[in-house]
RNA sequence: GGGCGGUUAGCUCAGAGGGAGAGCGCCUGCCUUACAAGCAGGAGGGCGCAGGUUCAAGUCCUGCACCGCCCACCA
């Protein structure tokens, strides 16, 4: 055995320990071992991010149920890796560019593209590290990055059986676009706010070409005035009585003289604004709907930067905000501006870069859903996968049910380019080469024809021709995660590791990401794989801030993971974080909460320290002599309070209820184990009848402690664990020992009904000095009760005096008083102190006084319901008796509390 | 606009039909030979509001209020 350290630090251990155990090979999947297989993906984290609060969460979840299978003896199988994140890191690198005073443009795609490896390769292992630092107990031999060639080659496969499938178009789309990042992004990918952003709503008058009954003209409504000169119609509602007379009439678009027609359609709604909407299909998706309906052109009055094309001159090459102002101050000196309004608009923000999206048309790839959407359906309405909670899975199944087609085309370089192939000699007169945010490439229209290949093509396969381009885009980063499950295992090959380890148990994963991720992981594992991804989903809490904000390095109000780590230990961050998420509770993160885990580990540290000088004091029995003798009592309950707790335990990771599990051994360690195992062991360490056994029982129940709490806190426990000597040749590591179970102990009914009294009387007595002022007086005491309370006192003397500090205890038979003295009663057995001076007892009147007003509402409460004869005879019978029973003990505890302030007086008068 | 959560001690949260709980914080006393990041004792609650069901309601039902999340093309 080592030498104990005096004081416990974390950073010490922690650093140690992983190195050890990562070399030690033992995180790692063994396909070959027969074992029941435990295998979890992770959510691959941004290679371009550092670990946040959630991600702490996530991990430690992860890392808790991870050891805890381990323990178990599954094999376990935990696949960390990282995701490109497309956008993400373009972003990043462009702003280290920008500091150089240099745009991608600048550099060009591929050189682009290789300073992004370069920079993923100098950062992109600050994440994983980050994880270990946590304790992660993840199978980096097995690491992936969704841009690995074997796993582009699975995104690329993935794509081409989409398209050989049919379920790949490419086509004009409304799409949100980011105008600062150029690029379409999906729908999930746009933030909006609840309640929209301030704003206006301009009232605009369209002249008629030629007066209607009078009417010179029909105003629309529109927050956004600048897209009118794209507008190609104005609709009404078909029944809208209002316009009736003016549909197939012509207005003329003010600033432009365009002659547009006045068209009635369904998708107006006659409420909103004056009833007529303008309608510019290439900037608004229900107007784009529109005009197809009506065959319609579709304009582009913006480019993708926003910035105004194919208008008249006085709007040429204004952004789209400036625009604005400018076509509503023109709107004005024409005088048809009818009015403005305030009113707060629902805008859409760029998830990544928070630019307000612009809704523009554009030629873009799309997967087709429903054919998708279908597969996962039917998995999950076979209750093939299990959510946690259940009202998770509710909330996918609308969301598949209503799926609407993914743009997966992303007009970026980082990422996954689409193995679409054009040629240009079969296509010619479909495409012209045009500049394309400052880069000149070419442009293939809607009807050019192209082909998906696996491989670099050479030559076209129609024509045989090798005037090949590939598409510029890449694919949306959500496509390639989309695939991580099987993907990771080695998909499309038929690997072992995907025989072995697919489908797998769990994804934890955060509600956040339900649809954008975990949904789309359903569709693609069931049509690709063979078979669902996993088998639960665990969601979560989000980690908030202790004001109940979303936590945000932007707003300022992230927390870094990594700091807290350095201030209370990766075991203290892991314990401190888990007890909070209780249930699928938002948790309000308070670092409190780690203190308390910090606090926790110290303690376990000491009493470990305390169990190691013990164990060096003299010999230990062994544990079957221990057990196979006549044990005493605190023996018998000790070994019973930890069988309940290992039940406990057990019961709440097969419910995933990790915060609870955690809470149960704090409570065990802590108040059972510390407070009172050990505390009753000090007397009985010096008596050498007593002392082998109960260095055994210490060792025993520190060994079961340490390997129940080892998912947990990782790396205390591992190092406790050899500081005791407690490793083997089996058991080398604490994080491959075995997991603790039931038939270890016995639980023990009347050992714990016995400890139950006998702490009780040590509390009362502890009480009752402390209302006296005297908490550390040795003091006489005599004890009334029966043959069964007698020898349990007689038999615990020796620790009782110890933890109570009591002097000699004479014995009276039960119901006996003593004279002159203050009493307590004690599950029907009294308490007398025999003292003649008790000073002040103002203190003890008090809690009297207030114990006897509560017993006397409850008395009385109970009393009118058992009065009350419907209660009587509906009640179950049980409940009845019981009540009855409580109503006894409630009177005869009234009477013992009377006669006690009774005897106070008459003692103090 | 639709849907889903939440409202219990000063704070963060458990409890899901029959005697209101935990951690932290607070108060009091203790440097008791593992531990002051500790030990011992204690105070503190109309369970959001209003109805209803029931012998019995934090617990079930209805409505409302407030907070938070998700979804939706209402210009």
């Amino acid at each position: 055995m080592e030498q104990f350290l005096p004081v416990y630090d974390p950073k010490e251990i922690e650093q140690k320990w992983y190195e050890i155990w990562e070399g030690s090979g033992l995180f790692s999947g063994r396909p070959d071992r027969s074992a029941v297989r435990f295998c979890i993906t992770i959510p691959p984290p941004n290679v371009t991010g550092t670990l946040h609060m959630g991600h702490a969460l996530n991990l430690t979840i992860h890392d808790i149920v991870a050891r805890y299978r381990r323990m178990m003896g599954d094999d376990v199988l935990i696949v960390p890796g990282t995701d490109h994140a497309g956008i993400a890191t373009q972003v990043v690198v462009e702003k280290e560019l920008a500091k150089e005073g240099k745009t991608r443009h600048d550099l060009g795609r591929d050189r682009f593209v290789e300073r992004v490896w370069q920079w993923k390769n100098q950062y992109g292992g600050i994440i994983t590290n980050q994880m270990r630092r946590l304790g992660c107990s993840f199978d980096w031999t097995r690491e992936r990055f969704t841009m690995d060639p074997g796993y582009a080659r699975a995104v690329l496969e993935t794509f081409f059986r989409l398209w050989q499938d049919g379920l790949i178009y490419r086509g004009y789309r409304i799409v949100n676009w980011c105008p600062r990042c150029l690029t379409a992004l999906s729908d999930l990918e746009v933030e909006r706010s609840e309640e929209g952003e301030p704003g206006f709503l301009w009232f605009i008058r369209y002249p008629l070409q030629e007066p209607v009954n009078g009417r010179q003209f029909v105003t629309v409504a529109t927050t956004r005035p600048e897209t009118m000169l794209g507008d190609v119609a104005v609709a009404v509602h078909p029944r809208d009585l209002r316009y009736r007379d003016i549909v197939g009439r012509i207005a003329v678009l003010p600033l432009v003289g365009r002659l547009i027609p006045i068209v009635a359609d369904d998708a107006v709604n006659p409420d909103f604004g004056t009833g007529a909407v303008k309608v510019t299909p290439a900037h608004d998706p229900a107007d784009f709907e529109i005009a197809d309906r009506h065959r319609l052109p579709k304009p582009l009055v913006m480019d993708e930067r926003g910035v105004m094309i194919n208008v008249p001159q006085r709007f040429v090459g204004r952004d789209r905000f400036a625009a604005r102002d400018e076509v509503v101050k023109a709107l004005e000196e024409a005088g048809l501006l009818e009015k403005t309004e305030e009113y707060r608009v629902p805008l859409g923000r760029c998830y990544r870069c928070q630019t307000v999206v612009e809704p523009l048309m554009s030629l873009q790839w799309f997967v087709k859903m429903q054919p998708l959407a279908a597969d996962a359906l039917q998995a999950l309405r076979e209750n093939k996968i299990r959510y946690l909670p259940d009202r998770f899975l509710r909330l996918t199944l609308d969301w598949l049910e209503n799926v609407k087609d993914w743009c997966i085309s992303r007009q970026i370089w980082w990422g996954h380019r689409i193995p679409v192939w054009y040629c240009i000699d079969c296509n010619q007169g479909k495409w012209e080469k045009k500049r394309y945010g400052g880069e000149e490439r070419y442009h293939f229209f809607e009807d050019a024809k192209p082909f998906a290949s696996l491989t670099t093509p050479k030559n076209c396969p129609d024509c045989g021709g090798s005037h090949l381009i590939q598409e510029a885009d890449v694919l949306d980063t959500w496509f390639s995660s989309a695939i991580w499950p099987h993907a990771v295992l080695g998909w499309p090959d038929d690997s072992d590791d995907l025989k072995t380890y697919y489908p797998t148990d769990l994804m934890i994963t955060d509600r956040g990401i339900l649809h954008l991720w975990v949904a789309r992981m359903i569709m693609t594992g069931v049509r690709f794989a063979g078979d669902i991804p996993f088998r639960v989903v665990l969601v979560h809490p989000t980690v908030l801030t202790r004001e109940g904000k979303r936590m945000s390095k932007s707003l300022g109000t992230g927390i870094d993971p990594m700091d807290l780590v350095g201030h209370y230990g990766a075991d203290g961050v892991r314990f401190g974080l888990i007890v909070q998420a209780e249930g699928s509770q938002d948790l309000r993160f308070h670092e409190e909460r780690l203190e308390m885990a910090r606090n926790f580990g110290k303690k376990l540290w000491n009493a470990a320290r305390f169990v190691y000088s013990v164990l060096q004091s003299g010999p230990a029995a062994s544990w079957k002599e221990t057990v196979d003798r006549v044990a005493t009592v605190a023996e018998r309950w000790i070994r019973s309070r930890c069988r309940r707790t290992i039940n406990f335990v057990h019961q709440c990771f097969a419910n995933h209820d990790l915060a609870e599990g955690g809470k149960a051994l704090y409570n065990f360690l802590w108040d059972e184990f510390c407070d009172w195992f050990v505390e009753i062991s000090k007397p009985a360490l010096s008596d050498d009848r007593l002392a082998p056994y109960y260095r055994s029982t210490l060792k025993m129940i520190t060994d079961v402690s340490l390997r129940l709490l080892h998912p947990f806190m990782p790396f205390i426990t591992e190092e406790l664990w050899h500081r005791l000597g407690y490793p083997s040749d089996q058991e080398p590591y604490l994080l491959v020992a075995s997991y603790p179970l039931l038939d270890l102990f016995q639980t023990d009914e009347e050992a714990e009904e016995t400890m139950a009294f006998l702490t009780q009387l040590v509390r009362t007595v502890r009480a009752f000095k402390a209302d006296l002022g005297m908490p550390t007086a040795i003091i006489p005491l005599v004890l009334a009760g029966d043959e069964r309370q007698r020898k349990a006192v007689e038999e615990n003397l020796w620790w009782l005096r110890f933890v109570g500090r009591w002097r000699e205890v004479q014995w009276m038979p039960p119901g006996a008083r003593l004279p002159h003295a203050f009493s307590e009663s004690v599950n029907g057995a009294e308490v007398f102190f025999p003292l003649t001076d008790l000073g002040d007892v103002s203190k003890i009147r008090e809690r009297l006084i207030k114990r006897l007003t509560e017993l006397e509402k409850e008395r009385d409460r109970t009393h009118s319901r058992l009065d009350n004869p419907q209660f009587l005879e509906k009640a179950p019978p049980q409940v009845v008796q019981t009540l009855k029973e409580r109503l006894t003990e409630l009177e005869t505890a009234e009477q013992s509390l009377r006669a006690r302030l009774t005897a106070l007086e008459e003692l103090t008068s």
